[in-house]
DNA sequence: AATGAATGAGGGTTCATTCAT
DNA sequence: AATGAATGAACCCTCATTCAT
């Protein structure tokens, strides 16, 4: 595919996995699990179906290897680029946050969201990993963030898991958009999604920083302890 | 279910449909439309498998009825809340947008986004429907408001629309969390999806509102106590 | 129907199983008995589909009925015409046996023979009564007429059997035709069934009347004994 | 089937459509599209249900499959046959039209008229394909024989459609029994359906043949016109 | 290793028949 | 007697998976 017209056979033969994952994740996050037959990923990677079947045991696995592979390793890399990062707790979100949900956001990952959201349910398993791998190293991060914002005076102080949310919901649910609504022709308007990643991290900075300019604000509530 | 224990042969008929969509809302959400069989439909609704076809002419018909009765009334039931509101911006959106959308959260309706983001690729006549009757109107609502606050200086002069989005995608974000890893029997944290849809309300507000540091924004409003 | 705009009660129960039998003729004529339903059968008659079973217990029941019916005493009513006749076996065959051929063909009852042909090899019992009933005592009449000619000169000697079906198996042709290909919108070409059953007669008497009274037609073969 | 004790795959994947032809012929004369599942076809051809459907996509499908193969090019092999004889109309007839019927008669092809008559009223494109490849081209080429005598004086003149109708019909019938109650286990009398064919041959052009050369007949009606 | 023919369990849908009203 | 809601067996067709080549 690269240089080479006539790819070796060697050279087929290791970017076979590759291809049936991402054959497989597009059209799971197209038409949902269920809905996608094994015969479809195998043609759209290009092989038949049994080769399918030779590098996966079943449609199961396959899905499950296709969200191992995409979330496996993006938080731990999202953690490092926050840990190198040096400025204000703002700032690392403005600049280490935004990127990483624009790469997401542009790569065939945001795909995986959906498809968590459409199959955990049916298949328990994800739930347990998607928690584990994904959920609670994510916020964490971004709870560390928040909470140094806070400390250091730069953000008031305020509930932190809820401004975790009120960061990241919003950028899952764009990614999820993507590929269902934003995936169809009909009337868009004008929503712009990258433009609304870094729109959105700019609101909720907005909210965070300190609003004194004088006297603290009363009306200002205190942490809000769930 | 009332006094008679056996209800008439008409009661029953008149009430099928709606068993049946209660049935399909439940199941489609939770597997999947391609992953749910009609039998099981029917026998949640306590029917056998050929009633089903009584009432709808194919699983597909059933999948379109379930979101049109779902999405048919609301928007236009929050217009007209919104209407009556007397009062700022914020305290609309504190008031009227919140409870609306603890609403839908609490009830069946919070589904129907989950089904419609993940079937939305594989039917697009959905598509259509939803944009026509859900999207549009919905932001088209938010957008007057956030405008109105914006005109009276209430607000800062900002991107409606990104504003609209950062008001509206979690709150659809939650509602989809709820039937999917929300669901699920995993570590939950300590979120807690109705006290987040206020919290982020407020969050947004804090964005929103003018920060010149001088005259007090009376529409700030005092400690919310929840 | 007739005169009464609202005929009795009592009138209508009566009419009912005629009215069913008619309807079942139609249409499993049409399409076949295994490709008609049962509830088309009774839209048609007028009534609703739990009636039909108040008057036949079955639909192979009502398929019996239909055929029951219409040939129990139609061979019957031919063969009294056919003893009352004074004339020759031509004049027979011209008068009573055209005669008895073009009612059916008129009458619903030559959809009959398509149904029998469509339908003996799923019901035995069919070929059985068919054979019984109307074969044998058909074939036998016409055959007698024809002996008859033979006996007295008027036909040349030959295989009596042979000629009955040379008689008979256009006839019945002709009915089956109409309910099949002629009943479909295509090229008819100038194809006149009641002509043709006419015509036929008389070329068959052509073929039988003792040609002899001049030169021996070289490629008339001698009278075949099988 | 011929050395080989396992066939190999290649040739199997081969011979499958021949095999799902004929079953599903036989089935279908026998039964009626409607009454034969397509379950039993594929067994009868030996293999699994899912087998038929590599082949054929639908039952309909195979139907039109099973009709255009038998009747494809039967015609036009008559036809060639028609054009080569050397001899007189009516040698033409007793030769070529004879064995033309006794082939079709012993052979697969004569349940296809059957199935024709059964299953037109339900596939409209049936008839069309019907009238158009097998009706009209046939009926010319009898039509064209019977021209021929009657020009040259061997046939008297007469409804040349009407001839062409008295010879067909009954071949077709003749068919069309051998499927129906012919196949049943009933009394047949004495009826030779081969011998039959010849037989009404000859009896037709005893009608057909000049009768002159004598008185002219009584019994002869004029030509009749319609 | 790769193929694709074959399988057969499974699921959507139909429809003969029943039975409460 | 008449209705039509309900049932569930049966049938068409699909598709995950296997396995001979």
């Amino acid at each position: 595919m690269s240089e080479t017209a006539v790819p070796s056979r060697r050279r087929q033969k290791e970017a076979r996995p590759q291809q049936l994952l991402d054959a497989a994740l597009t059209l799971f996050v197209e038409k949902g699990f269920a809905a996608t037959r094994a015969e479809e990923v195998a043609q759209r990677a290009g092989v038949s179906k049994g080769t399918l079947y030779l590098y996966y045991p079943s449609k199961e696995e396959l899905l499950k290897a296709v969200i191992r592979e995409h979330l496996g390793s993006r938080i731990a890399a999202g953690a490092a680029e926050a840990d190198k990062h040096r400025g204000s707790a703002a700032e690392l979100l403005r600049e280490v946050f935004s990127r990483w949900w624009l790469e997401v956001f542009d790569s065939a990952t945001s795909g995986v969201f959906k498809l968590i959201i459409t199959e955990v349910r049916n298949f328990p398993d994800l739930a347990e990993f998607y928690a584990r791998e994904v959920v609670v190293p994510g916020e964490q991060l971004i709870a560390r963030i928040v909470q140094r914002g806070i400390d250091s005076g730069e953000f008031d102080a305020m509930d932190v898991s809820a401004v975790v949310h009120s960061l990241l919901l919003p950028m899952v649910m764009v990614c999820v958009h993507k590929h269902s609504l934003g995936a169809c022709a009909v009337h868009h308007e004008d929503f712009d999604p990258r433009a609304f990643i870094r729109w959105h991290i700019d609101l909720v900075i907005r909210g965070l920083v300190s609003q004194r300019g004088g006297a603290r604000q009363p009306e200002r509530r205190a942490v809000r302890v769930r």
